[in-house]
DNA sequence: TTGACAAGTGGAGATGACCTCCATATTTTG
DNA sequence: CAAAATATGGAGGTCATCTCCACTTGTCAA
């Protein structure tokens, strides 16, 4: 899939830098306030340079993104080499919430892209979501945990918490959603558990407001405020 | 706080011509791809009508998300009138992903904007705030629900649900998050409970990363993708 | 009704961010 | 070293955003 090109000398070194830059920017959380050109004059390169290498915010972010799944994974297999399933469950999501307060801006930056609907990052978090798969299945397998509750719910509470960074209360409440996920997820206590659903099908369908039908090829250089 | 000014019949007209286009393209999910000008146009205004009524897409936003939280808001005052605490709070939760999936377009916009940090949104968001924390705190008071755990933790969990609506199996992993939510929250079952956190001051992966303080001066006429 | 003032309108145009293009520079290869 | 391959960077075109003000529309007292 990544197929690796051979970059030279000089591109990779420009493309470090890049990478580099856009880590600072994003923990600083001003990510989406910069402008594109300066940028590129932060990181020392010229404008063509940066989008030759990074056609898109996304695709920056992409970037900075793999390397902290890969770290978060990392970590999440050594957790689940040298503890108890159900306790290096706990253990990992607890440390998510140390580590999404420790990269605030980063945290907001993703959540961002990811509710804008950004594909690029879609990629990125099939790891990390992988990983969080393996450490619930192990607890599962161990009996600790219910198995009627897919893992993706797991994703979904932490993608809330990595969202909502601005609240007052954060701290105390990312750990409470944390508890509660954990207890929620306690073999033992299943009262009713999973209600069946049947689906509302509420006709989305709102379509068609515009005259022209999308001018497509053409993006948008511009955005409000 | 909502000082109503008396506004003119012709202006009070154009005013909800926007907010009702703006629901639709909200609905639609193509907010941010519409370019704001074109908004105008469809709306029947001109320009200048639109940016002095809502002089930013968020101020567009909040009067949508407005109508939609007061709904909300008295759903949840209705059942809470007509159910027993805790199952209220379950019906609420649980009606809240109908809601959502219903109106994914509208979910989306929202969470895009609350991850990026708009204020305006958060004022819009304590009305519902408030009825949750309602909800949750008359279950407590019955004894069916613990209240070791902040009812904003049950905001964050719902913000997840709705940012990440283009997950595959979406739905399901709401109610899976909900199923979990609801479990964790049960009184009986709380095994340790809340754990007591001391920060891992081994500083396991706090890098400092930022070595200058962005010296850039910020300003976002224009966005980039 | 009518006149007069207040309130609101809308769209032309300035602004400036995004992104492309290509003459030039750098690295690699034969 | 020469030539080919690869990469650079920044000047400038394009176009969405937002302002400004001459004009229209609504309101109200007489």
């Amino acid at each position: 899939m990544t197929a690796d090109k051979p970059l030279r000398a000089d591109a990779r070194r420009n493309r470090d830098a890049l990478i580099a830059t856009a880590r600072e920017v994003f923990d600083a959380g001003d990510f989406f306030d910069l402008r594109f050109d300066d940028f590129a004059r932060l990181a020392g390169v010229g404008t063509g340079t940066l989008y030759r290498h990074f056609p898109t915010r996304e695709a920056l972010a992409e970037a900075v993104y793999h390397g902290e799944v890969a770290a978060l994974c990392d970590r999440a297999r050594r957790l689940q080499a040298t503890l108890p399933a159900a306790e290096a469950l706990a253990t990992f999501l607890r440390g998510m919430v140390d580590h999404i307060d420790a990269h605030q801006g980063l945290a907001r930056t993703l959540a961002t892209l990811m509710a804008a609907g950004s594909g690029a990052l879609a990629e990125g978090s099939r790891a990390l979501e992988q990983a969080v798969t393996d450490l619930v299945a192990a607890a599962v397998k161990d009996g600790a945990v219910r198995d009627d509750v897919d893992a993706g719910a797991v994703m979904m509470a932490l993608h809330g918490i990595g969202a909502a960074h601005d609240r007052p209360g954060w701290r105390a409440e990312a750990d409470g959603v944390i508890t509660l996920v954990l207890d929620g997820l306690r073999r033992s206590c299943s009262g009713d558990s999973q209600r069946e659903h049947e689906q509302d099908s509420a006709g989305t369908a709102l379509r068609q407001l515009v005259d022209q039908p999308a001018p497509l090829g053409r993006r948008h250089p511009g955005r409000m405020r």
